[in-house]
DNA sequence: CCGCCGGAGAAAACCGGTTTTCTAGGCGTC
DNA sequence: GACGCCTAGAAAACCGGTTTTCTCCGGCGG
C-alpha cells in the first residue's frame, strides 16, 4: 500500500495533507505531532508512521501558509548603517548564523541615507514578513523609534542604547576604553588624543565617557576629542585636526578599525613615525589590523557574540520573554601589535621632542 | 458613512475585506485593481473611491496570505562566500538596494563552511520563503549547483560562470588585468607576479587569463603566479613566497583587495620599499585602498552594479524572459595611486633589461 | 418585444497550513 | 449492563489573499 500509492514521479512539492494521506491520518494531526503540540495523544507507532512520511516525501512546510494560519514567519530582519563597515559585517554574521541554528530566515535593510529605510522596515512588520527586528542603526530621533512602541513587533537594539526600552543589546565599551587606555598608560603616554564617533551615538558616547572617566581615575591631563564619521576618511580628518591643534600628543585611540585605518594614514601624511613619534591604537580588531603599516594595536570585541546575542534576545521576546537589556560578556582583549610603543621623549609631556 | 464606520481605534491591521468594505465593493475587486487585473472593467470612480480607502486604512497585504494564494513572496536570497570580505559587501549593497527599489525583500545566507549552507538554502526554495537565488558563491561541484537544474527555481549566479547555465552575471575581469598591466607595462615593469585566487574559481581564472594572454602579447616574460585565499593572509603568504623565489620582480599584482593589503604588509616585512622596489597594484578599489600606507593603487570595479544587474536580470527571470548571460557593463578604470612606479632599474621598457 | 451582448462587479473556490471542537471505541466502575 | 471517562484521532473552521466563474443590468439590433 505505501509503495503503491507513493507516486513515482516526485511531483514537485508535497503537502502536509500528502504526509496525512501517507501516513494513513488527517493533516491536522500531521500538524501537531510536528509542532510538539502536547494537547495531543498518539500512540508511539503513529507519531513514528508520521515521521516516516514526513522524511520519505521530503515534506516542507509552506512558509506562507503558516504564516498566514497565525503561526509565526521564522524570520528576522537586520537594519544595518553600513553594509560595507567590516564591524557591521561581523555583526551581520553572527546574527545570521545564529538566526539559522535557531531556524529563523534573516533579512536584510541597509540604513542608507537616500532610501527611507523606515518605511521599507515598517512595510516588513506590517505585511507580516517577519515575526521581529534587529536594529543596529537606531541613532536618536529615528523615525523608526516613534513608530516601534506603538506596534506590537518585537525588536532589539544591536550595539545602540535607546533609554528606557529595555531592549539594548550591548557590549562592555566602557570597560574598552578603559582597557586602551592602561595600554597607553603602561606605555608611558600621558597625552592622549581620541578620534570619536558622530555625536549622539550610543557607542560613540560611551567610548568618550568610558576614556575620559579612566583619564580622570588616572590623574593625566583630559584627553583632546575630535570626531568623525565611522570611516577612513573620517578619521583621517579628525586626526589630521587633533595632530595640528595638539603638537604635544603622543598617542591617539580611535573609536573604530575604520578610523584607525585614516588615523595612520593621516599620521603618515604629517611625517610622523608609529610609534616613535606618535602611538595608534583602534577599537575593534578584526584580521585586517594585523597587516596595516605598521599592525595596529587594537581592542578585541565579540562583534560576532553580539550578534549572535541580539537574535537570542530577540528569541526569547518571540517566546513570551519580557525583553531585557543584555550586556554581551566577555572582556575586551588588547592585542598589542607594532602602532603602540613608548612615547617619544619617555618624559611626561610637554618635553621638548628629541628626535633621535 | 465612511466617517462613521471608520473604526476610531486604529484596530490594528487591516485586510483586504476591510478595504473593500469601506470602499463599498467586494473584496475580489479590490484584489484586482490593487493588481492591475487588465481583465476587470471598473469605473473610474469606484477605482479612486477604492484606492483612497487603500490609502486612508493604510492597507498592506499579507505577505504569507499572498504567497499562499499563488502569487509571488516578493522575496530573494542571496548567497554570498564570506560577509566579512568588503568586495561581497559592496556586492550585497547593490543587490538589496536594488531589490529594494523593484520591491523585493532580501534574505542573506553566508557560505561559511561550518554549516551546510547548500541545505539552507533548498530550504528558502521548498518552503516557498523566496521567488528567486543570487549565488555568488558558487564553486564547482558545490552541493548547490546538483540540485538547481532539476527545481524551476529562478537564480542567477554573480561573479560566478558556471558553464552553459546562461544565468552568469559577471563583471569584465579579462579587461582588468589587462589594464593593470597596461599600467605597469607603461612604468616600464617587465617582470611581474601574480598573486592568484583560489584554484577553480571563475575569478580567479579569468584574472589569471587575462594577465598572462596580455603578457603573451605584450612580448614580456611570462608573469611569476602564486595562489592563496581571498583575504589578507592569503594575500601575505602568496606574496611572500613570490619574492623569495623571483627576486627579480619588480611589480606584484593582487586579485582582491584583501590580498593586496597582505602583499603590502608581505612587501614591508621583506624589507623592500614600495614603489622603489616592488610596485603593487591590486584588483577591486575601495575608499579604504586611498589610505593604506602607501596608498594603493587599484582597479575600480563596479561592484554596486553587478548586484544590482544581478538583481535586474533574476527579476527578469522571474517576469517569464528565457534566463541569458550578463556582462556588467562599465569599463575597468586603474586608480593610480602611491603604491604603483617605475621599476627599480629605471630602465625602460623598450631597452633590453638584462637580469644579472 | 425579445434575445443577446458587454460592462461592472459579486460570489465562490482555492492555496496549505493551525487550532479548536467533535466523535468512536475501549475500559473501568458501580 | 449502563455510564462515564480516556484515548486516539477525525472534522471543520479559519487565516487573508488570488483567480475563475457567475450574475445583474442596461442598451442595442432585429
Amino acid at each position: 500500500m505505501r509503495d503503491a500509492d507513493a507516486p513515482l514521479h516526485p511531483k514537485q512539492r508535497s503537502r502536509l495533507i500528502d504526509v496525512a494521506n501517507h501516513a494513513g491520518v488527517t493533516k491536522s494531526v500531521v500538524s501537531r505531532v510536528l509542532n510538539n503540540d502536547h494537547t495531543l495523544s498518539i500512540r508511539e507507532e503513529t507519531r513514528t508512521r508520521i515521521l516516516d512520511a514526513v522524511r520519505d516525501l521530503g515534506y516542507q512546510p509552506h512558509t506562507g501558509a503558516r504564516a498566514l494560519a497565525g503561526a509565526s514567519t521564522r524570520a528576522l530582519a537586520l537594519l544595518i548603517p553600513d553594509l560595507t563597515n567590516p564591524v557591521y559585517s561581523r555583526i551581520t554574521r553572527g546574527a545570521v548564523q545564529q538566526a539559522r541554528v535557531r531556524g529563523f530566515a534573516m533579512l536584510l535593510a541597509e540604513d542608507s541615507a537616500d532610501l527611507s529605510v523606515d518605511r521599507q522596515f515598517a512595510d516588513l512588520v506590517a505585511s507580516h514578513r517577519v515575526d521581529g527586528l534587529l536594529i543596529a542603526s537606531a541613532r536618536p530621533n529615528h523615525p523608526l523609534l516613534g513608530m516601534l512602541p506603538d506596534s506590537r513587533i518585537p525588536h532589539v537594539f544591536v550595539n545602540r542604547v535607546v533609554a528606557g526600552s529595555g531592549r539594548n543589546i550591548s557590549l562592555q565599551i566602557e570597560a574598552a576604553s578603559q582597557a586602551a587606555l592602561d595600554h597607553l598608560l603602561a606605555l608611558g603616554h600621558r597625552r592622549i588624543g581620541h578620534v570619536s564617533g558622530p555625536e549622539q551615538l550610543a557607542p560613540t558616547v560611551s567610548r568618550r565617557a568610558g576614556l575620559l572617566g579612566a583619564a580622570v581615575a588616572a590623574g593625566i591631563p583630559e584627553p583632546s576629542i575630535e570626531s568623525g564619521e565611522f570611516n577612513e576618511q573620517g578619521g583621517f580628518a579628525a586626526a589630521t585636526r587633533l595632530l595640528a591643534d595638539h603638537p604635544d600628543l603622543t598617542a591617539i585611540y580611535a573609536s573604530t578599525l575604520n578610523q584607525a585605518i585614516g588615523v595612520l594614514s593621516a599620521v603618515h601624511a604629517a611625517g610622523l613615525r608609529i610609534p616613535e613619534d606618535i602611538s595608534v591604537i583602534s577599537y575593534d580588531d578584526l584580521p585586517l589590523a594585523g597587516f596595516l603599516h605598521p599592525p595596529l594595536t587594537a581592542i578585541a570585541m565579540p562583534l560576532m557574540e553580539l550578534g549572535q546575542a541580539a537574535v537570542d534576545a530577540l528569541c526569547a521576546q518571540l517566546e513570551g520573554a519580557p525583553p531585557e537589556d543584555v550586556l554581551v560578556p566577555g572582556a575586551p582583549e588588547v592585542v598589542v601589535r607594532g602602532s603602540t610603543g613608548p612615547p617619544r621623549s619617555g618624559a611626561p609631556a610637554g618635553a621638548a621632542k628629541v628626535p633621535s
